[in-house]
DNA sequence: AATTGATTAAAACAACTGTTTAAAACTAGT
DNA sequence: ACTAGTTTTAAACAGTTGTTTTAATCAATT
């Protein structure tokens, strides 16, 4: 009975340690607490995943499709605006990167794997950074004069995944930071919202490229 | 002879086990490899630091004051304008946050320990993080209209900062993202001046606030 | 019921971890 | 030269690590 359900040891183990490695990494996990959380023996790591490299490996992979699943950028028509697809990429963006207060340990290992990479992130990069960093260069593409050189189109895109990206790696820093009240106020409506009007605002003043370059 | 030199043992196991510790992170940095690093005996860390745990600490807490003592903002006169301000701000923000081709393991130790924040990141936001922050605000609020709140002055900081932080954070990925001649080109004045005049940009527009919401 | 194969379990493995011990070596001050 | 204090050393400690081994258990087929 159920070969394919998620409810199978070697299902249980890949989840007990995604969790696991999401909050305190590769090495501060021991195969003994995975098998202790998946209720399963110490043996099990190695009798279903070869060694424990190989599950973490195995680990990333999953989180990584599930979180690509789960949430997609919206379907866009011939005559969707480039403004209107830079604020669905933003808002999309923001919400695979944010962990929000139920959420699933999914984002924080792949956050954590970009943050300390192993092997697994050169092909995280290749199969699904890559081809998202192409959609936003396209789209700066449409909204930024057709004389911008690639460099500050690439410079711009930074700009805007940084503001993104800020709020995960930060998210202790920030904590610390701000109290209870202002944290919560930083929802991911909101947050997406003011990196859309921000960097919107940025691209409707290129006309003067150059800014007299700050003194020195 | 040489109290205060930098050439005791003890000053020899920091200066290894900073090194380590920015490289590897905390559990995959043995007590063995820093005494070995820095030809000291292994009982060597725990004579002078008690344990491995308060030797980080040290690490961490040394290597923020050598980076504070280093990269410093410029003195400000009465008549610096805003602008320049937020310009010698990000400019010095960058220099602190990426790490460059010869640079030491200080700064990349620090931002380990705000990604993967221990007890000891608490006290860095307190002592400062916190304080430049405030200055960021100052700033910004010179730049900002007057009834702006301060929700929105926080963000517009989190996204200067955001920018910033990026190229640190970020920073494996990008190198996968870029071939050699593109990534050697992020030259941090390259990088600072971009910043500075995307944000810049963004303000001058700070007259009609709101930008229809983006139809949902 | 017996056989086959996959799964689970308990125990042991060797290597490595941070830390301690106890003696040696060194460095002054007298 | 002796001594008191600090530093360094080699060895051992107790605990944990990932992994293996060997036997027991299970599920289904014959």
């Amino acid at each position: 009975m159920s070969s394919n359900d998620l409810d199978t040891k070697r299902e249980r183990i890949v989840e007990a340690a995604g969790e696991l490695f999401a909050e305190r990494g590769f090495e501060a996990t021991t195969v003994r607490d995975i098998c202790q959380a998946a209720d399963a023996n110490v043996a099990a790591v190695n009798y279903y995943f070869g060694d424990k490299q190989r599950l973490y490996v195995e680990a990333v992979v999953r989180a990584h499709r599930w979180r690509m699943e789960r949430v997609k950028l919206p379907e866009w028509s011939v005559d969707t605006t480039a403004e209107q697809k830079l604020a669905d990429f933003i808002k999309t963006f923001i919400r695979r990167v944010r962990s929000g207060p139920g959420d699933t340990w999914h984002t924080r290992l792949i956050m954590r794997e970009i943050g300390n990479p192993s092997a697994a992130c050169a092909e995280l990069v290749q199969s699904s950074i890559r081809p998202q960093f192409e959609i936003l260069l396209s789209i700066l593409g449409e909204l930024l004069p057709d004389e911008t050189d690639a460099q500050k189109l690439r410079l711009t895109a930074f700009s805007i995944v940084g503001q993104c990206l800020f709020y995960h790696f930060a998210d202790p820093v920030i904590r610390n930071l701000l109290n209870d009240e202002e944290y919560a106020a930083l929802e991911i409506e909101k947050l997406a919202d003011h990196i859309t009007q921000f960097s919107m605002q940025s691209f409707k003043h290129r006309i003067r490229s150059d800014r007299a370059g700050a003194k020195r």
